[in-house]
DNA sequence: AATGAGCGA
């Protein structure tokens, strides 16, 4: 921090030639443009071969910038006396700050924080936290990449078929892992069942459009639009996923062979994204 | 013709 105050970063990087110690001469000093588009800049520069600081005064005419951007008015403003801070410090210097606050960063497993269980073994730093529902254990994993995933009892209670009631929070037969009713909060977003992959999507159509096209269907979780991830652009389809499966049958059905953008919509169900 | 991104109990 001291340092930054004393030189600024801009310098350092001019500077960082070695042997160039033109930071020790005066700065560059410029006046003007006034209201004749003047502008005069006294610079000193240091000159290898006499070994001599020079002082060189340039005198340039700025034509465009006084008549076109530049009021009469604004010319004459730069001509008051400088007041406040500005009257005793280079103004310019100062539009860059430095902050002196102080950033707390906080890291995952920092030592002494609540998570470091001495229990847990030992992995990579934060692999620790990884609690997989299927084993129960915190180790080294996530429950979606749960090894025993397929000896595992269905987790994701799904919008379309929720826990009937025998099964939901209340009488739990012993020892019988029973999911808890999703909330609604989550109901939302937690399904990829519903969703249809829309292709032969002009280049422009966007997400919005997806949203807006399929919205009147029903509630949406999801539009996506598949993109070029070094253009940018559409790569042409998209997919979007409902609340409800009913409205996405419905969607497919009006949809698919429906002109859109002057082209032909192909809409269909999403086959499961891969893993 | 073509099947998505990134997050974390």
């Amino acid at each position: 921090m001291a340092a930054a105050t004393k030189m600024r970063w801009g310098e350092l990087d001019e500077n960082d030639d070695d042997g160039d110690l033109s930071f020790l001469l005066p700065p560059l000093v410029v006046t003007g443009p006034d209201e004749n588009g003047i502008k005069k800049t006294v610079e000193y520069r240091f000159d290898e071969e006499t070994g001599k600081t020079v002082k060189v005064t340039t005198t340039t005419r700025v034509r465009e910038v006084a008549r076109t951007r530049v009021t009469k008015r604004a010319i004459e403003r730069r001509g008051w006396a400088k007041f406040g801070d500005a009257a005793h410090i280079d103004a310019g210097a100062r539009l860059t700050m430095v902050s002196t606050e102080e950033i707390v960063l906080e890291r995952p497993s920092a030592p002494g924080s609540k998570t470091e269980d001495p229990l847990v073994p030992k992995l990579d730093r934060g692999a620790a936290l990884m609690l997989c529902r299927i084993c129960g254990v915190k180790g080294n994993h996530w429950t979606s990449k749960c090894p025993n995933k397929d000896l595992a009892p269905q987790l994701d209670a799904l919008v379309d078929r929720p826990p009937t009631p025998d099964t939901g929070n209340g009488g739990s037969r012993q020892g019988k892992y029973v999911p808890p009713k999703p909330k609604e909060s989550d109901m939302r977003r937690r399904n990829d069942e519903n969703s249809v992959r829309v292709s032969n999507l002009s280049e422009d159509t966007h997400e919005d459009d997806l949203r807006e096209l399929f919205g009147s269907f029903g509630p949406l979780t999801r539009a996506y639009v598949s993109l070029d991830h070094r253009t940018g652009e559409s790569r042409g389809f998209g997919f979007v996923s409902f609340v409800y499966r009913e409205h996405a049958e419905k969607a497919i059905a009006k949809l698919n062979g429906y002109g859109y953008d002057n082209l032909i919509l192909h809409v269909e169900w999403a086959a499961p994204r891969p893993n």
